[in-house]
DNA sequence: ACCGTTACAGACCGGATGGTATGTATAGTA
DNA sequence: TACTATACATACCATCCGGTCTGTAACGGT
């Protein structure tokens, strides 16, 4: 049987098959391996031959599309990295209506739907962001990019909180907005620690509660702000 | 000359005798310039050669005190990482009076006194809490368990406080606690990505400002508490 | 059909690393 | 003083790792 090189060109076919070649998608190979790898080990302790053997390819393939180790790293977090976690905090999400309790159903959402895995190997930004921002500069401004989009996209939801009356106007949005990353990624680390996820929740709920302090404080005489009144949570 | 061996036992000689032995003296050279090189580069990527090197030492003398890396590595948690987090943050101090000021003024002291090395380097501890809990059980249960001994003292301190009525009696205490040295390693390890101490210091600010929401609620017909009102101070 | 380029496979290499084996001088003890 | 255990120093080893080099089959243009 022969196959043209055209009807090739327009087949998914599958990835045991060896007589075609796609580069993208062996390099997405490659990025998901690695990252894979560096998850769970760090980048440094990661080894490329596991990552080739996960990826089911050899040196050749991985020299082929970077020039070296840390490239491979850097495009981690650029592709893989970056895109993962600006999606599970919901910074790609449209932003209307009470900044404040959107940020409360992304931590309670994200509270709920923490797996054993994540417990145990914590935030894969964060974790490259200890290891390698004193080792490697370009590794650094690569993490630091975007926990800076993270922090920006909290921020810019607070300013607007502010100016329809739904956040109190006398915080610093972009502090806040640092604190509260800062703290979401603090409260990972902990229960990383600790193996807890139960941990983990308590924290996320404590930091819901700061939240809630970050709402305007009702005036006696003066007439009730369109949202309802901020529940008192227990902290 | 001729020394004694007692007089030799009582001195305290020079570091560059190499005529005496101390043990004691080489294992304490052993665990410093082991936790510099762990502090620098991480547990994994950190090198024996250098240690020793450092330390002016040999495989001999590691070999003679440790049976291995990793029981260096805990030995280092245990002897230099936990004295030392426990002593910056004031958890060995006498703990009296008004928990939440005590441990705003603490955030103030360490703000003010950040180096640019430890923004660089971040916290040892957490450091090593996320390069190795997922790696290596004992490493894991040494960190945590002082991580358990900072948040034991906050949540202690917490609850005198609610029981002296400085502290809102709505709130658990160790919830909050753990939320606290979460927020404040969440708050190093985003500084050190963005190597700003000015983050590190905002992040801490809010940090403070959080403390002041745990206060008891001023009831209006009641009797002022012998503490004075707490100060709105700007988040 | 031919040919240059692309996309890999696979063998190989130098260096660094954790660990070991052995040697040796010192300290304690009887 | 003689002996034994301690406290190292030094040379050495096996392994792993990042990176290179070469070979080769597939692809695209002419």
């Amino acid at each position: 049987m022969v196959w043209s090189g055209l009807l090739w060109k327009n087949m998914a076919n599958s990835s045991t098959d060896r007589r075609s070649r796609q580069p993208d998608v062996t390099r997405d190979k490659l990025l998901k391996a690695a990252f894979e790898e560096i998850y769970r080990r760090g980048f440094q302790s990661a080894s490329l031959d596991t990552i080739l053997a996960q990826a089911g390819l050899t040196k050749g393939a991985l020299y082929h599309h970077f020039p070296d180790k840390a490239s491979l790293g850097y495009a981690v977090v650029d592709e893989v990295v970056r895109g993962f976690l600006l999606e599970r905090w919901g910074v790609l999400e449209p932003r209307t209506g009470d900044p404040l309790t959107a940020l409360q159903r992304v931590l309670q959402r994200r509270a709920a739907g923490i797996t054993t895995r994540e417990v145990e190997l914590g935030c894969p930004l964060n974790n490259l962001a200890q290891e390698m921002s004193p080792l490697d500069q370009r590794f650094r401004r690569a993490v630091a990019a975007t926990f800076d989009t993270w922090t920006g996209a909290v921020a810019k939801d607070l300013e607007r909180g502010q100016a329809e009356g739904l956040v109190r106007r006398d915080v610093d949005a972009r502090k806040v907005a640092g604190f509260i990353v800062a703290a979401i990624e603090g409260s990972f680390g902990l229960a990383k620690s600790a193996r807890s996820a139960a941990m983990l929740r308590s924290s996320l709920e404590v930091l819901g509660s700061f939240l809630d302090s970050l709402r305007p404080v009702q005036r006696k005489s003066q007439k009730a702000p369109d949202k309802p009144a901020p529940r008192k949570r227990r902290v």
